[in-house]
DNA sequence: CGGGTTTGACCCGCGC
DNA sequence: GCGCGGGTCAAACCCG
């Protein structure tokens, strides 16, 4: 299994709400290990950097401090080393409460069975900014499901779901940053509902140039890589040790830097209007997790002592949070 | 044949 | 109310 240096710059989970709310209506809450919850702002920003046009600051409540407590040793001692990892379990009360309120629903008149089940700002989210080759440590089977041009990207998004289970409801979408070259947006949507496969597909990840002269012209990297790919297979990026899905990301991305070390704790970056990139004075803090480690459990499995805490005080039976192993 | 991707069409929340 | 844009569907096709 190969070591890589892997960096969660920052883990998000989307609230429906209030005030800050970019394209995924998430909000970004800086969970550096040195945050100090008596003096610190939570930061907000988006990571649509394009449409982003002003730096967004709440003040960090106390009610969201409780709910973040239970986190502090972890991310200060544990696994998470640095990560910035936050979670926001009023709105997956609020979230649930929802589904159970839907479910009734189409139980009681058996008839409403709602196509698009929830919207954006109502989901919670966990955002990841990963490089390429640390997407391939993601052990779930994932099956893509669609993809779109995002307004102010060159870079389309990427949608996914679970292909393990029938049932379950987990997405994915990845993204590659469009200032940072090499980094993907990888935010996951909804919880496994079931336990992490021993192995994934292993069609998954696989691509083709059926569309070779593909009208997507932002594509047009994509297109050529992939073209590369079909006429000397084994000298793309599957080649280079890298699970199928990170290679395929890379040959998607074919610009991407692969050069390693995502810098995480607090990710002190916002952007201007211009789409560039500023980067607040302090956000120095560049300490390493294994993402790797996360993905291959025993990040989890300290996480899921966490979910389960959650799991008795709000309810939660899914196994998986959000991409633990079992 | 099962399970993957691709992609145009469609749905629907949200801002104006 | 309308249009934009993100998210999803599903048919067509590909691949092992």
């Amino acid at each position: 299994m190969m070591i890589m240096d892997w960096g969660l710059q920052a883990v998000v989970i989307g609230s429906s709400s209030t005030s800050c709310s970019d394209i995924h209506g998430s909000n970004y809450v800086d969970f550096s290990p040195n945050l100090d919850f008596q003096e610190s702002e939570y930061l907000s920003f988006s990571h649509h950097h394009h449409q982003h046009h002003e730096m967004k600051k709440e003040v960090y409540s106390d009610e969201l401090e409780q709910l973040y407590k239970p986190f502090y040793h972890v991310g200060g001692q544990n696994m998470l080393m640095g990560s910035s990892i936050s979670l926001v379990p009023k709105e997956v009360i609020k979230e649930e409460k929802r589904e159970e309120e839907q479910q009734q629903v189409v139980a009681a008149s058996n008839t409403y069975v709602p196509k698009y089940k929830k919207r954006k700002n109502e989901q919670k989210r966990v955002v990841l900014q990963l490089k390429a080759d640390d997407l391939s440590s993601d052990k779930w089977a994932w099956r893509k499901y669609g993809q779109k041009p995002i307004k102010g990207s060159p870079y389309p998004r990427s949608y996914y779901r679970c292909s393990s289970s029938k049932g379950c409801l987990a997405r994915k979408q990845v993204e590659q940053s469009c200032t940072e070259h090499g980094i993907f947006i990888v935010t996951y949507t909804a919880e496994h509902n079931h336990s992490q496969p021993t192995r994934r597909n292993s069609l998954a990840g696989t691509t083709k140039s059926k569309f070779p002269n593909s009208k997507n012209s932002i594509n047009s990297p994509k297109k050529i890589v992939k073209e590369e790919k079909i006429t000397s297979p084994h000298c793309s990026t599957s080649n280079l040790g890298l699970s199928p899905e990170a290679a395929r990301m890379i040959d998607e991305f074919p610009e991407i830097n692969q050069e390693n070390n995502i810098i995480i704790g607090g990710d002190n970056n916002y952007y201007d209007e211009d789409g560039m990139r500023n980067i607040f004075e302090g956000s120095d803090e560049n300490e390493c997790v294994s993402i790797e480690e996360m993905f291959d459990g025993d990040f989890f499995a300290g996480l899921e002592d966490i979910h389960d805490g959650f799991n008795s005080s709000f309810g939660c039976n899914n196994s998986a949070f959000p991409f633990s192993s079992t």
